[in-house]
DNA sequence: CACAGATGATGGTGATCATCTGTGAGACTCACCC
């Protein structure tokens, strides 16, 4: 609060529950002006103005969005605009789509702004990239609106910090991160040869589980299959998903938080918003697509600090179906064409011309944008989109590299997860160390833990191998290095003789210690010639 | 990339195996219809 109100912008990383709304809302009701609020999900924008509202007994937060018609739009404008701060709202919540569109940033440059808020900031991350390409376009957005960004997420490993501060284009902020360890949180990792065995498996631990609980699957129909078993098991399930009614999802949404509902089966929809503190357990029927998000996913257990368990139900071959989720489809001959209608034009060219122009759909059009700047032949200023003088086959190229490197890191987080579950070491240690955060010692509360417990006596145990010290570590944690064949890229951490690192292009690699040391494989970079 | 289900080939008139094809998460916005 007090770096906000000196002007600084901040990226806060916080459990949630644990107060990070005040961070933006206190401020906000002090400063003068209204508060400008980023958030993915119109439903999560609705329950934080409610909420608002309802402590400061008047209309001081509005939503922004397409539901509302053209008078309730002009309403909310003009709330935003009064002069008489009494009355005033202090809070106007809106999706990054809308800061698309010409007419709401123009209304925005007219507004006396006193803060903007990115709230689940790792968005930018997960989403700017394909599915939602209008957040990698915040960063200019907000820039030219000249107010201290706070950006606000309960998860985020350090390169998504990276790429958060990147993305929004924060100066020096200041940096706030809580520590992630949830160590109420049982972690236990279950492997699979057999589908139908894993299947089984998930459903009888399920229908013996105590308390309220969630399920994550990867498919709709895995969700919806999998919820008529439980209930026919006798359990109080219903599924969530993105294939389902409106209204059916906020049933589901509400019925699970006031306990009319006890287990909730669900695709990656289901999260966002859901801060229940008695969740007991979540269960996974399906890796995630990153430890980002599995770490997202299982803190939803145990916010009251009670016994939860997160239990993985492991196949390696499920990882192909993230695999095949992470494939990108870049159009060479639609980056061709808009780079060069780009360099037909002689001055910048706003979105919105570039749609007349180009007579592609927003957000195709802007996905395609984001990579020909990215692959650095088209310029994105205040005034709008300039292309640089190149070759368009040049630009083509530099825009698909950008799409393949994205790919490829992709790839090497579904790696992390394989990494994850067929640690023998401790859960907990292995999946903090992405976090950058791993503790000195193992947890016992992990199912690697009790088993080096159990088998500490065997020859071959791994409680043995375990107590070898480590080789010494040649580079420091976030050291910046160089590979001859994968570039530069960042120690993220150490794990039985291997060494992880985060390449800048091709992702997270891991690489023997005792071969890089041998061959000197890596070279460490000093940070001042980056 | 893996899997399920459909289709095709084979050799014998039903069954089995090989090959092909379709499917698979996430949300906002806008135009259109009732």
């Amino acid at each position: 609060m007090q770096a906000l109100l000196g002007g600084s912008s901040v990226l806060c990383v916080m459990p949630t529950g644990s107060g990070k709304s005040a961070i933006y809302q206190v401020p906000a009701m002090t400063l003068p002006g209204v508060a400008v609020v980023i958030s993915p999900l119109i439903a999560l924008q609705h329950d934080q103005a409610e909420s608002i509202n309802r402590h400061t007994g008047a209309e001081r937060a509005r939503v922004l969005n397409s539901d509302l018609g053209a008078s309730e739009r002009e309403e909310a404008w003009e709330a935003a605009a009064d002069d008489d701060e009494t009355g005033r709202a202090k809070f106007l919540f809106l999706a990054p789509e809308q800061l698309a569109r010409d007419d709401v940033m123009e209304r925005l440059l007219g507004l006396d702004v006193s803060l903007l808020v990115v709230d689940e900031a790792h968005c930018v991350s997960s989403w700017g990239h394909d599915f939602r390409p209008d957040y990698l376009q915040l960063g200019h957005l907000l820039r030219s609106l000249r107010a201290p960004v706070v950006a606000l997420t309960a998860t985020a490993s350090r390169p998504v910090q990276k790429e958060i501060v990147e993305g929004l284009h924060l100066e020096d902020p200041f940096v706030l991160v809580e520590g992630f360890d949830r160590p109420n949180i049982s972690l236990e990792v279950i492997q699979y040869v057999e589908d139908a065995d894993k299947d089984r498996a998930v459903r009888e631990q399920v229908l013996g589980l105590d308390g309220p609980g969630l399920v994550y699957v990867a498919t709709k129909k895995a969700a919806d299959a999998l919820a008529v078993e439980l209930k026919a098991g006798g359990r109080n399930a219903d599924a969530y998903h993105a294939g389902r009614p409106k209204n059916q999802r906020e049933a589901v949404h509400d019925g699970f938080l006031d306990g009319r509902i006890d287990v909730v089966v669900a695709t990656t929809a289901f999260g966002m918003g859901v801060d229940k503190p008695d969740v007991r357990f979540v269960v996974h029927a399906d890796v995630s697509d990153s430890l980002d998000g599995y770490y997202q996913e299982i803190g939803r257990a145990g916010r009251d600090g009670q016994p939860a368990r997160a239990v993985l139900h492991y196949r390696p071959e499920d990882l192909s179906l993230r695999r095949f989720f992470a494939s990108t489809s870049a159009s060479r001959s639609q980056l061709r064409e808009l780079f060069l209608l780009l360099s037909a034009q002689d001055r910048p060219v706003s979105m919105k011309k570039l749609r007349e122009l180009s007579g592609l759909s927003g957000r195709k059009l802007t996905g395609l944008v984001n990579l020909l700047v990215a692959g650095g032949s088209v310029k994105d200023g205040v005034k709008g989109y300039r292309a640089r003088r190149t070759s368009a086959s040049d630009a083509v190229a530099g825009a698909v590299e950008q799409a393949e490197n994205r790919e490829s890191i992709d790839l090497s987080r579904i790696e992390m997860v394989r990494r994850y579950a067929e640690t023998s070491r401790c859960r907990r240690q292995s999946l903090l160390s992405y976090f950058g955060d791993e503790p000195a010692d193992p947890c016992g509360n992990c199912d690697n833990c009790s088993e080096a417990g159990r088998s500490a006596d065997t020859p071959d145990g791994t409680a043995a191998a375990r107590e070898q010290a480590p080789p010494e570590a040649p580079f420091d944690i976030e050291a910046e290095v160089e590979h001859p064949q994968w570039g530069r890229g960042t120690v993220m951490g150490y794990e039985d003789h291997v060494i992880t690192v985060l390449f800048d292009t091709v992702g997270y690699r891991t690489l023997s210690l005792a071969l890089v040391t041998e061959k000197d494989l890596l070279v460490e970079v000093q940070a001042a010639s980056r």
